[in-house]
DNA sequence: CCCCAACATTGCACTGCCTGCAAGTTGCGT
DNA sequence: ACGCAACTTGCAGGCAGTGCAATGTTGGGG
């Protein structure tokens, strides 16, 4: 039952290293998805079995939440916030955990604003379901709406300047101290 | 000294308005550029000499903030985050005068959760400025770094928050008062 | 061990975005 | 009226991304 599922793994894993092997050796622009492709050994069509875009290849898998973890927050506003911050430190530290050569990924982002941004964009995309979840743990009003807007635009904040820090700092210790500070520094905003 | 001006002016505004109109009318997948082009008036070769892309043309002109008005900003921080918040409020004010059809933008981006992404995209481009601009009024220590990131990507989560509020209310009134309100909400974290 | 059904990979043809270039057109200052 | 610079346009072409149908592969049930 694990055979398949083991090998599109690895081929996944592949194709996000010839992508950054690529990337930074010779500048986005000029990398060919045929290229990525020929080196991770699978042809160009299967590339987009992978990945919707050639970008795509090249974006860290943040912010991936199941459901039942959103639901699982609770309120009021401070006790929230704690809640948001334990829950996105350990999903900074899972990053490293299969694998993903972060600080490749930030290195070819920071040199590549355009990779960065769509990065962002993803992230954005993730921004609503938190904000709704968010949202059912404070008052239905238009405060409540405002605040719950703006805390969900902090935690995507906090943890994008958290591993900027980290990769400022050379990668030392692990990513979730800096992404754990900086959610400490935005929390007076969420203290009532 | 102004005719060429004007007309560029005309045409770019021609090719916003005939984005909107064809991606509100029959969604943004089925928009082609040679028709957006068309409903202005112009080649499809010209939509490319006014906008890079595609997706360019139905985004915000937000955060064009020239530098000297970022090298006018003052510290220290709370100070700081006051200056931000009338920069910014005045940056939304001025959309609306350009004759921009600021809500029919907000309801296509609405609808296209691939335009939202982008326009956070273009943001945070111009969110590498702002950063540096507020790091040179900080300390230039790790947590004066950090606090500068985490200023000016609140600036972000600010502004669009505090439109997206407006748009949820009907656009009543001028949309600078919800980005203020959001601005307001979040300055306990930068009061020192 | 074998077969088969589900799944994965691939080639192919095609659409559409976007770019460089070179030729044409227009408006502006002198 | 002239000449220059800015703007527009068509054309050719590269490349991303998609649907489809054919082919290969795998794991499990008999």
């Amino acid at each position: 039952m694990h055979g398949r599922e083991r090998r599109k793994r690895s081929t996944r894993r592949a194709l996000r290293s010839a992508v950054l092997e690529l990337g930074l050796e010779r500048g986005w622009a000029e990398v060919r998805v045929e290229e990525v492709a020929e080196r991770a050994g699978v042809s160009a069509r299967t590339f987009f079995n992978y990945f919707e875009t050639k970008e795509d290849a090249a974006l860290l898998d943040l912010f991936v939440v199941p459901d039942d973890e959103l639901a699982a927050l609770e309120g009021p506003a401070p006790r929230l916030w704690h809640a948001l911050t334990e829950l996105f430190t350990a999903d900074v530290e899972r990053l490293g955990g299969d694998g993903a050569d972060v600080p490749r990924f930030m290195e070819l982002q920071r040199r590549n604003p355009g990779l960065q941004a769509r990065q962002m964009g993803v992230f954005t995309l993730f921004e609503g379901r938190l904000s709704s979840a968010i949202a059912a743990r404070l008052p239905d009003d238009r405060d409540g709406r405002l605040r719950a807007g703006l805390m969900s635009g902090a935690c995507i904040t906090a943890v994008r300047v958290g591993l900027q820090a980290w990769t400022a700092g050379g990668w030392q210790g692990p990513p979730g101290a800096d992404v754990r500070d900086a959610f400490g520094l935005l929390a007076p905003a969420f203290a009532r």
